[in-house]
Order: structure tokens, then C-alpha cells, then sequence
DNA sequence: CACCATTATTGGACAATGCATATATAGGTG
DNA sequence: CACCTATATATGCATTGTCCAATAATGGTG
């Protein structure tokens, strides 16, 4: 559901493709919402339907035809609506943890291996997230607040590793 | 995905009807993985077909009869197998940070009642996962582990807490 | 007595997403 | 020349899950 803002929200900022918004997206708000490339056009085409945006063609002689999007007036103001309207959050869904929840049916060296795996990816995670080039601060609250999501998904990585060592040590001591 | 797993470990503790089940999800693995009450059924049905579950009516006269549902010996090795099964965390969704992305295109008042509304709402559901009981500690790998899934929510909570309040002092700064 | 909640199960409609695949062209590599 | 990659868009299909409503019996409240 919020595809559609998220895409509408890059167009406001800058019309572009399918192509490169897909691109967008993976580098630039790829820490929260992620979207398949089909997804993406779907998306788009979902959104001049209903007028919130517009396509323009731009002929590619070298290249296959390029659609470039536009936010329309009205897109924008879905996209304020959007922002305004009540937030309801969605049920959380953590496969690891569900898996963890049953983990005890494994042996140790299982259950450990399993923790162990998940502090390699959230490692990974972290590294990617701490890679991601922060713009140089320039006062604004638009700038501020796009560094402040980054450092959401960096803050509850760093949490995940510290509580994983935290249950390493207690997966030690439970089965000395 | 996981839905059928976690029913089929639950299931692995105890036998219980879908109406049953639906209420022990909501109370024990709430924090993690939810599930609509038609979820419920439909995930047990599914089991039923495969031989991973069985079911058998209890007649009441009082009440509609219960169906019973119980792991059988495939149902438990479908659990293990994919509790050995390599681990493929899905993408994060945070629609709160895809909104907080582009906020900066509403009244800086408006962004600062996002910011207080989501703390609100982790507040409250920090203070729903202290409130669940924690089993006293037996020694055990699976009560440990039930344990630190639930360590795991409200170390995360505190983490969105503190950046909600350090976000929340930049925006003042930003704006002074 | 009307209404509502609880217990208990089931089914239809439908939105969101992902995977696979198709189409078309250009440029680089072995 | 065969193959792969990048550019660029699009469609079909399956899965997962939500919302809504139906069915059915009992017990409590105003």
C-alpha cells in the first residue's frame, strides 16, 4: 500500500522512468520498502490510471523507449492525504524469531548455528547501511529526517547484534 | 509462510482446536507473527490435506463441536526440516519511515505529530510485551529461548524509543 | 425481549507481492 | 559467432494474507 506513496514520493522529487526508479528505490529507500521490478511498473501504471500520474514517451533510437513519470497535481495531493492520514502499523512478522521460538526442538550446535547465521546477516545488513553515502547536512528538516531513517535501520541493527550476543552467551551458560 | 510452521509448533506442544490456536498466537507469538482468524483455519485446513496434521471432532452439545487438530509424525518432520531449513529474512517493511522519508512535505508541526504518534504507539507496545508473564526459568533451551524472542520486542522498542527522542530533539534544533 | 458477546468454523472476494518469462536492441567478451 | 549484460517495459500465475459475511448455539445485559 505504500508503494504508491514511496513512488510518488520519488516523483515529486524527480520524474523518471520504471527503470530508474526501480534503481531509486533499491539505493535510496531500499532500507524500509523494497519492491520487485515488476512491482514497480505495475505501480507506476496503477497510478497514471487513476490520473496521479503522467507518462510522456521519449523516443530512444539506440534504446528501447523510455516512459517518463510524472507526479500529477493530484498525485501530490494524494501524496499530502498520504502523509496526513492516521499511521497504522502492521503486524510485525519476524521469521528468524519465529524460528527461534521453536529452536529447542534442534540440537545446540543447531540452535547456535542458527543464531550464528542471523548475526552474519544483520552483520552484512549493518555494513551495507553504514556504507550508503550520508549527504552533507544542510540544515534542512528534508534532510534531516531522510539521515534520521537511515540511522533508524542502523540503530535496530546494532541492537539486533548486541541482543544475539547477549543470547549466544546464555545459550552457552544453559548448556555447559 | 511461516504461519504453517509456527501453527505445526504449537500444534507439537499441545493439540488444540482453531479457535484456540488463534488466541494462543495472539498471546504467545503476537510479538513476532500474527494471523487472521480465517488464516487460522485456512493454515490448518492445508495441514489436514497434507498429512502434516490430523484432525478429530469433539462433539458438544452445549457449543459447536471442536476440531482438534494434532501434529502427526510428518507434520513434526516437516517442523524440523525447516527448522534446519537456510534462513531468508524478507525484506523490511516500515511504512512509519517510508512516511517520515518524504514528510518534510507537511508543516514541521505535522512531522513533529508523526513522530510523537508513532512514540505513542511503540510506548504501548512496549508496555504489552512487559506485561506478558515471563515463565519462570527452568534451565532450559526452550524456555530461555521463548524468553529472548521477547527480550528481543522490547529491545527493539527501546531502540525506536531513544531514536524517537534524539529525532524528535533534531527537529527541534532544525527548526528553532 | 432485543441485542450483543462468546464459542467455533467456513467461504468468497480481492489486494499486494514475487517469480518467471517475453520482447527488443546494443555493446562487450571469449 | 555465441553468449552475456545492460537498457526498458510488460504480462501471467501462484502465494500469502486481509476483510467481510454466513452459520449456529448459548448466555448475559439493558
Amino acid at each position: 500500500m505504500s508503494l504508491r506513496y514511496a513512488v510518488l514520493g520519488i516523483l515529486s522529487i524527480q520524474p523518471m522512468s520504471g527503470y530508474e526508479l526501480k534503481k531509486v528505490i533499491d539505493h535510496s529507500v531500499g532500507h524500509f520498502w523494497t519492491a520487485d521490478q515488476s512491482q514497480v511498473y505495475r505501480t507506476l501504471a496503477g497510478l497514471v490510471e487513476e490520473g496521479l500520474a503522467s507518462r510522456r514517451t521519449v523516443v530512444q533510437d539506440d534504446r528501447p523507449n523510455l516512459h517518463v513519470h510524472n507526479a500529477t497535481e493530484r498525485g501530490l495531493a494524494a501524496l499530502d492525504e498520504w502523509l496526513a492520514s492516521p499511521l497504522r502499523t502492521p503486524p510485525t512478522r519476524e521469521p528468524f524469531l519465529a524460528r527461534l521460538f521453536f529452536a529447542d526442538r534442534m540440537p545446540t550446535e543447531a540452535v547456535r548455528e542458527l543464531l550464528e547465521s542471523r548475526r552474519r546477516e544483520v552483520g552484512e545488513q549493518l555494513a551495507a547501511l553504514e556504507a550508503i553515502a550520508v549527504p552533507p547536512a544542510d540544515g534542512g528538516v528534508g534532510n534531516m529526517l531522510r539521515v534520521a531513517t537511515l540511522e533508524n535501520g542502523i540503530a535496530h541493527a546494532k541492537t539486533e547484534l548486541d541482543w544475539l550476543a547477549t543470547t549466544l552467551r546464555r545459550l552457552d551458560r544453559a548448556t555447559a
